[in-house]
DNA sequence: AGAATAGTGTCTGTCAGACAGTATCGC
DNA sequence: GCGATACTGTCTGACAGACACTATTCT
């Protein structure tokens, strides 16, 4: 057993889930249960079984799912951990992705759990986390805010339909800092990632039209 | 053993060395010594050891300082790939890295080893790469051509000093198409990468103004 | 009518591509 | 002078931020 630790390195993914919740950018963290590090705040992840798991992504989804009641609808993969000293069991390699939830199936998601459950703001966790997890979590919303800054539509925080309001809401919500609404709108139209639909939402004031993703759209 | 096939994923690295010849994208191959995949044209890689690697990055640097007498100046990771049969040893999952290394070096480079090496194009190899080499390499010109549209200055393949002009013959090879001279130095004298020395190359035209990469300058 | 949110029009400064023009060398 | 390469100036069209304006609903 400890000659494996000298010769296979541990192997799993960490997960940052991020939502929108509250008008901020929330990311959900489990309390460990067990060692090392118990009773601390983490990203949730898990080692790789290779009996069970077809891929990295595929442990990553297996992982969530004990946390989540959802299937993920995209994880995107940010960056590796690796090293001998960042867990206490032995030169161990994490690949950490990312993944959106939309906003409508938050509270039909998460699980009853031996570990305490959290959507922490993911700026601010407010907790010292677990490992190098704070340096994860950095790093996921950087990767996050780049690909939305960089016109990417993130579509998988909303519902099936949505209004173009609720989209910008949420762009600017995750670049933490008000958006253009002209200029916005004026992008989506010229963009082939969203497609109008002539279903419009009836509130307390001037409908608002409904969108949905195109078969272009690609995260 | 094979029960440890079973438990323990293999763990190692890829590299996809580039550096620019004859005005084209070169990446180095090396011909496979050993199954699987024996004479068979791979990028560089190999697995990680716990007991000499610090990380996948110093693995990264000890793989191909068996290929190449120089440190890598800078080690970019580009994305991991996994699975039961990517391997015919087993589970694996490898990381990808891409790096740059400066034309001036790649003479004093190659060390003479048992596998053939080889810098080929790297838009257009011209042999079968084992593994998913092949889908690592389009990620890995993706990757770079993605950084270098983004602004990034590829000085990592030029040498310490450089006139503009050369850096500017570099950046349309990698990028696949020419690029305007106006605009590409006015860019240049309004960023902070790059600082003007008082010397200048002198050839059989008008004299060019040699640069460096200043304290600010990151890849 | 007034509040609230959806959606549009217009102005303007910035900036990148295009390309012509000038500068400075070797021969 | 001529060829070659380095470097600069200027024009113009595209576009994004700013912001005012119009539209449509509910109360």
């Amino acid at each position: 057993m400890s000659e494996d630790k000298e010769l296979f390195p541990l192997v799993g993914v960490d997960v940052a889930l991020f939502s929108v919740v509250d008008e901020r950018l929330k990311v959900l963290l489990v309390k460990r249960a067990r060692e090392p590090e118990a009773r601390r705040w983490a990203l949730p992840g898990g080692l790789v079984k290779p009996h069970l798991d077809a891929s990295l992504a595929a442990n990553a989804r297996r992982v969530l799912a004990d946390k989540v009641a959802v299937d993920l609808p995209h994880l995107e993969e940010v960056a590796t951990y690796s090293g001998p000293d960042r867990d206490p069991r032995g030169w161990s390699v994490m690949v950490l992705f990312y993944a959106l939830l939309p906003l409508d199936k938050i509270n039909a998601v998460v699980r009853n759990k031996v570990e305490a459950v959290e959507w922490a703001d993911a700026i601010a966790p407010g907790h010292r986390l677990a490992f190098d997890h704070t340096e994860q979590l950095t790093a996921a919303v950087k990767k996050l805010r780049a690909k939305v800054a960089g016109d990417a539509l993130p579509l998988h925080l909303l519902p099936e339909k949505f209004t173009l309001s609720q989209l910008q809401s949420v762009v600017s919500i995750i670049l933490g800092h008000p958006v253009d609404k002209s200029s916005f709108r004026r992008r989506l139209k010229a963009s082939t990632q969203l497609v109008e639909l002539d279903e419009f939402v009836r509130g307390a004031q001037r409908p608002a039209q409904l969108f949905r993703a195109s078969e272009a759209f690609s995260f």
